[in-house]
DNA sequence: GCTGGTTATGTCAACGTTGACATTACACTG
DNA sequence: CAGTGTAATGTCAACGTTGACATAACCAGC
């Protein structure tokens, strides 16, 4: 492998000359500036970036970790994260956590050990890892969940108002039985989901009836068995409020296989925009998170803290948008 | 921070035997083990990975160069690889190259001068960083489609024949006028379903008809504008063979927008299967790949390409499976 | 009790880069 | 022309780890 030392020999200049060429810091005659890049070339050199980051004690690599990159909702926000970190020269690394504390632990674990340059956390319920990365006080941006004592940057969309609305369509629609399938209660989105969700049942004058909601996993066979229990009820409920996509989905799919069709036997509004969304006969209606802008965010915030370490944490809330298709048409 | 060297004071030993114990060899009393063991948890002690990396020259990264991880054919190939990853005891470093071969090479430097342990490509069609890599010597798999005159481990799916199979159950439906909208003439992939679908019309005793095809850029613009263009004909189509996911998607949203249906307005097969497929109303037959065996066939033979370096490359071709829905209903 | 072999531990250099500091050269000022 | 300041370049150590090698300790065999 060919190191700053021979581009310096066959140049006739010291290491430190071609590390200053290179780096592209003035106070370097052109004359030998050129005779370098001569040499550079001639030499087919390249810096070697592991011993550039053990010398400087830090690396051009971003986390990204979140429960899984199957979930669109998280594919359009790496995306977004990917754009920033390109301008800005970072690498991402894509840490799939499943939801499972251990592998988020893990993974915490080797952003230390691999000296990371920063993270962007989607945090499990247990938070094992958020709390690792902050004791280590590496830059660190949270999205999509709060965590109670945590202080770092975050961002986060409007969860109890995208739910307000979202509902408020429905009541708007002529529905009041509707139910709410949400995720579980350690989530803070899953509880401020809920939080819209009654509140807009308090603005529409309905009375919160707790057999109407399910906690399940934010999964697809966790809406899917949510949808099947509540259409057990005896007295089963006119529409559905579901607060992300996969459950969504899982319980379009029980609604198939039992033969009921949206929103006929029973109307559907989603939390989180589905790509497909659209394409979908009838299509269905969503509170769609700007899942892209999220990402871009995210990676904003972590250059801006690893610009100006010192700034207080700073949370920024970004709006959901309301995407009115079929599945919620007025009541008949 | 604490380094190798605290901890060996603390245990009173050297730094090579608290090296020894970390990294589980032998030969070293049980007792000082011990001791060192305390001293690490004490201290809190954490191995630098840059350091290591350095020392070893090479790191635990693994670059996935695709055109864009929003694809869910790519989505579920990263997640293959990634869970191939994580128990290899690698790292994925996502790379959206956008099918520019621009960002492909810087991708492909960046590899290199980052000294990651190896890639995952899919090349785009001047395959610039896929070169630079062959040239370095890099371990590497290339993945969805070949470049010629490179020597290198990859991963293909049986393109031609799954096209043949979606084309001639077409045919068996009781369709001859069957277009194909493609995607460009340098890749390899769009060239080998076009075979397929060829060689399927000539089983079948149907005259190919190159009017009836559309080369477009495998994204979903280009599959609306040509669809667009084959519903101009004054003999249009009466069954489609789009090549991949996206351009299936722009295809049906053209045809939504004219208000046609599938199958009776016209007949669909879609090359790559869609998560919602299921729940696509009329739902769309597809000839599924198994993106997810993809990725994790390339993360094994990249594991198996570190470990045998000198061993012939090799090339894995999966088959493909005909999921057969509604939108290629037999003709009436 | 000496020799040779085996095992456990320590010493030290090297991985390739960069920044602090030292040195040199040169121009400008009074 | 001596003295001072500035700009360009070189020297050298350090980032933290690990493996090659050296050394020390111990045991077995004759």
């Amino acid at each position: 492998m060919t190191t700053i030392y021979d581009v310096a020999r066959r140049s006739g200049v010291s290491p430190a000359t071609v590390s200053r060429v290179l780096s592209g810091r003035r106070n370097v005659d052109p004359e030998l500036s050129e005779k370098v890049r001569a040499a550079v070339a001639e030499l087919g050199y390249r810096p070697n970036g592991v011993a550039r980051n053990l010398r400087k004690s830090s690396t051009n690599l971003w986390a990204v970790v979140i429960s899984d990159i199957e979930n669109p909702f998280f594919t359009s926000l790496v995306r977004g994260l990917e754009d920033v970190a390109q301008t800005e020269g970072y690498h991402v690394v894509l840490c799939n956590s499943d939801e499972d504390s251990a592998k988020e632990a893990a993974y915490a674990s080797a952003v230390l050990t691999d000296q990371m340059a920063g993270v962007v956390i989607s945090p499990t319920s247990t938070a094992e890892g958020v709390h690792l990365l902050a004791d280590a006080k590496i830059p660190m941006v949270m999205i999509d969940r709060r965590v109670e004592g945590v202080e770092a940057d975050t961002v986060l969309v409007d969860n109890e108002h995208g739910a307000f609305e979202g509902v408020k369509h429905l009541i708007d629609g002529g529905y009041r039985r509707i139910a709410c399938i949400t995720g579980p209660r350690k989530v803070s989105t899953a509880m401020d989901r809920l939080a819209g969700y009654r509140s807009a049942l308090r603005a529409g004058g309905i009375r919160y009836d707790k057999d109407l909601v399910r906690h399940a996993d934010f999964r697809e066979a966790g809406g899917y068995a949510a949808m099947e229990s509540l259409l057990e009820l005896d007295d089963p409920p006119e529409a559905l409020f579901a607060t992300n996509n996969l459950m969504t989905v899982g319980a379009l799919e029980c609604l198939a296989r039992k033969g009921l069709r949206a929103p006929d036997d029973i109307a559907i509004v989603g939390f989180d925009d589905i790509p497909w969304a659209d394409l979908v006969v009838p299509s269905l209606t969503t509170v769609a998170q700007p899942t892209y802008e999220l990402g871009r965010t995210a990676g904003l915030l972590l250059k801006d803290r690893t610009a100006s370490p010192g700034r207080p944490p700073s949370t920024v809330t970004l709006r959901t948008e309301l995407h009115i298709r079929a599945t919620s048409a007025p009541k008949k």
